[in-house]
DNA sequence: CGCCTTTGACCTGCGC
DNA sequence: GCGCAGGTCAAAGGCG
């Protein structure tokens, strides 16, 4: 009897790798044997109710035993059979056999069934989870923008959610009216701010399911509150203002860039206006540089010497332009929004919806399965995420730098390599070190053996086929077409610090705080001091 | 002459 | 409240 349930566990194995859900009409067929055999079997004691009772402890997948059970039923077979076994034992043998075969299809049907009960359920999590981002992303589109209301009103009609509902847009003037100029009146903004933040949600509440929408307001009021804080107060004048916002001011986009220049050619028109001893680099003075390319663009920057390396030059970026830029800084533009998204995405993603000034991304995250893991803990508003796109590649012992990398570019060169940012174009044979993301000059790498030597267009390819850089992408590439909607208001450009156009909203989240860093090329005259 | 850089003073936020 | 550091302003001077 032991020897006959061993033989039967391996049987029930066996059938369930033969599992076919598709054919109802076989299992119908399968039904029908097994009613009619079960009747046979009661007397050997083989009931198919009781082999449905248990059937996970034995479903294990063991491929090969199938081999083994064919194998043993044989030997059974022929060690009961014997010379003088009948036919007929035979056949009820293998009939047994049979109808087993047919309950276990059976029951299997049924664990099928159930796994795609749960892989359903955990899809339609996955997809409000989905909208959940958008929403959130959406709402901080918002939070960046309504301190012009024509820009709000422009959003409104590119994502066509509020759009259907002209109420809010007619009441958006009056909150933005409300709204006290003054830098005390935190609280009233807030409040201001809460509620754009519950219409948009209601917006979308239409295609939502309605008993998460309770969950979901409760998440983005956190979450606007948050962002709120960060932003403190807001220049009702908005990019009239010569001073930038704090609400830009806090979108921030650094670039490290190996570079002998001065500063390096972002594609801007700067001009200084003041320069300081850094506290603890006293060799370094900073530098504060301010947009001239229209009057009044508060895109501020802040050039700086590496204290560890005196041949980068970090250039900090804050604000967002309120006018197109040339070439080259509308793709590095792009590149920033999409960095800059990249980091939104991912903070908005987190169940706690942290503060992210900066970001400890550690090389496990670029995992898709790891997509809502990134540790929120890790927040210094002081700090960034570096976007490195190079290796720290100075060669120590020979006191040199590697093959070119990024020298960097006027905005006539980058014209000619579209597609590239400004600062990413330099000698035709341009290689580029490492492809990473860093936190604080702390080295997230792609491994610099592993990119070394290659194209730029691999590493490109590399970054890119991270799935959450996708999104990010995705995100800033759908916000650029959103505003050259024909739909669109015109307005000024708000966007990332780098924003061409008003490109990717979430540059001026007031959580992001990224720090791009390339590493330019070796010596090479880096554009043009600010003229 | 206009635009730019320089530079000291002033403002502001933050930590103690 | 005070001091420090970062950030900004604005006058002065330089340069094309």
């Amino acid at each position: 009897m032991g020897r006959e349930k061993e033989r039967d566990h391996r049987m029930e194995i066996d059938l369930s790798l033969k599992v076919d859900i598709a054919d109802h009409e076989e299992q119908q067929a399968v039904e029908k044997e097994v009613d009619r055999a079960g009747v046979q079997d009661k007397g050997k004691g083989y009931h198919d109710d009781e082999q449905a009772q248990a059937p996970n402890d034995h479903r294990q997948d063991q491929p090969g035993i199938h081999v083994r059970d064919a194998e043993e039923a044989a030997e059974a077979t022929t060690g009961e059979v014997d010379d003088d076994a009948s036919v007929s034992d035979q056949v009820s043998l293998q009939e047994n056999m049979r109808t087993k075969e047919l309950s276990l299809l059976r029951m299997e049907m049924n664990r099928v069934k159930e796994e795609n009960k749960v892989l359903r359920n955990v899809v339609e999590q996955t997809m409000k989870d989905y909208y959940d981002l958008q929403m959130k992303f959406a709402t901080v589109q918002q939070n960046n923008q309504k301190k012009d209301p024509q820009i709000f009103l422009s959003l409104n009609g590119n994502h066509g959610i509020d759009s259907q509902e002209p109420k809010t847009i007619l009441n958006t003037p009056d909150i933005t009216k409300e709204r006290p100029p003054s830098p005390s009146h935190k609280d009233g903004l807030r409040e201001s701010e809460l509620g754009l933040s519950l219409r948009l949600h209601t917006g979308a509440e239409e295609q939502r399911v309605e008993d998460k929408d309770q969950e979901n307001k409760e998440e983005v009021k956190s979450f606007t509150t948050v962002q709120n804080k960060l932003q403190r107060s807001t220049d009702l004048t908005g990019i009239a203002s010569h001073v930038a916002s704090p609400v830009n001011r806090k979108a921030r986009v650094s670039v490290r860039a190996r570079c002998e220049a001065a500063t390096m050619n972002d594609g801007c028109q700067w001009r200084k206006y003041g320069q300081k001893i850094a506290k603890g680099n006293p060799s370094c003075p900073r530098a504060y540089y301010r947009c001239t390319v229209a009057p009044g663009c508060p895109v501020r920057k802040q050039v700086q010497r590496c204290l560890e390396d005196m041949s980068i030059l970090i250039t900090t970026y804050e604000g967002t332009h309120n006018h197109p830029l040339p070439v080259g800084a509308t793709a590095m533009a792009s590149t920033a929004s999409a960095a800059a998204s990249f980091m939104l995405l991912d903070s908005i993603s987190l169940p706690n919806y942290g503060l992210h000034g900066s970001h400890m991304i550690h090389s496990s995250d670029l995992n898709p399965s790891n997509i809502r893991t990134m540790n929120p803990i890790n927040i210094d508003p002081s700090k960034g995420i570096v976007l490195d796109l190079t290796s720290n590649s100075y060669d120590h012992h020979n006191h040199q730098y590697p093959a070119p990398q990024f020298p960097m570019a006027s905005s006539s060169y980058s014209a000619a390599r579209p597609g590239f940012p400004a600062w990413m174009h330099g000698k035709p044979s341009f290689h580029t070190g490492n492809i990473s993301l860093t936190n604080n000059n702390n080295l997230f790498p792609i491994p610099r053996s592993a990119i070394e030597n290659k194209s730029l267009a691999e590493n490109v390819t590399a970054i890119a086929s991270d799935p959450k850089f996708r999104v990010a992408v995705a995100a800033a590439i759908t916000s650029l077409i959103n505003k050259e909607s024909p739909n669109t208001i015109t307005h000024p450009h708000v966007g990332t610090p780098f924003g061409p156009r008003d490109g990717d909203q979430s540059g001026s989240s007031g959580s992001s705080n990224w720090v791009l860093e390339s590493l330019s090329g070796n010596g090479k005259p880096l554009g043009h001091s600010p003229s």
